[in-house]
DNA sequence: GGAGTGTAGTTACAGATGAAACTACACTGG
DNA sequence: CCAGTGTAGTTTCATCTGTAACTACACTCC
């Protein structure tokens, strides 16, 4: 049941690894575009699913609690990059919708943001390396995600 | 400089297993030891470094900001877990000392949460796996602490 | 030996955060 | 059709967080 000492060390080293690279790569976003991380993903999963998504949708994608959600959609409405749209086919349910302007953005910081995790992530591992992680990790947050917790 | 889809993926997946896992270790911390993350974490650090450290090792260790430390250190001597010392060599430092009560409770909460990383992480991976992983994020690390900003 | 510069740690402040309460709408069975 | 239960989203609240100012002490160099 006890890890191995290499399990430990890879857990904390993906602990470090995610925190330093996770800063970096937001201040630099912050600095060029004016537009933190999270502004990023939230662009950026709206245009990976087309254009909009309902909330609860967007909080997954995201992982941002729902509360998060509300108050960033919230935000980048007043800064017009987004824009909400009651769902026609439930009551309940609102729409983020990717506004042009948050197009343009997206498009823009990709370069920067792209740019980042290949200098400070890629640049740094062997195409082997990137496999297991690939492999592992995709395992590692599968089953996590069915989790009996 | 555009990083391939593959070390895309491998980022992505990295930050989705840390926020998963993270969360869910110190759920299981808290839950069963009134303990969060953060505390262990102080603890873990004080007895590897033989019980105590000043408040910027030990910030550096813990990858907590000093104010952070400060505040953290501040409620663990309230439940008796740590104590402060003023550094006899140096009139402006404190040491952050693991109580025996602190020790105890590290020692009790190890356990679990050894038993949640072996569960969600070190189980689910190959052991060309967890070397990879060790290997690519240690160059990460060292390269990321050096970095120009 | 004391002015200037640097470091250790704390505090004040402003903003972010999640859990839980709350509102509004949807579905289901009688 | 309407009570009961469930889901979507927002708001409240209590807490946490980092940045920047601040206090206190240390070192250097004249």
């Amino acid at each position: 049941m006890t890890p191995t000492g290499e399990v430990i060390e890879a857990w904390r080293l993906l602990l470090e690894a995610h925190r330093r690279l996770a800063n970096q790569l937001d201040h630099e976003l912050t600095a060029e575009h004016g537009l933190g991380l999270d502004w990023y993903d939230v662009l950026f999963q709206l245009n990976q699913a087309g254009g909009r998504l309902r909330m609860h949708e967007l909080s997954e994608a995201t992982m941002f609690s729902r509360t998060d959600c509300t108050r960033l959609v919230a935000r980048m409405v007043e800064a017009g990059l987004v824009e909400r749209q009651k769902a026609a086919e439930d009551g309940r349910g609102v729409y983020a919708v990717l506004a042009p302007a948050g197009k343009s953005a997206l498009r823009e910081a990709a370069g920067t943001h792209l740019d980042g995790i290949q200098r400070l992530f890629g640049e740094h591992l062997e195409h082997r390396e990137i496999d297991a992680i690939r492999s592992g990790l995709a395992r590692i947050v599968a089953a996590a995600g069915n989790g009996p917790a």
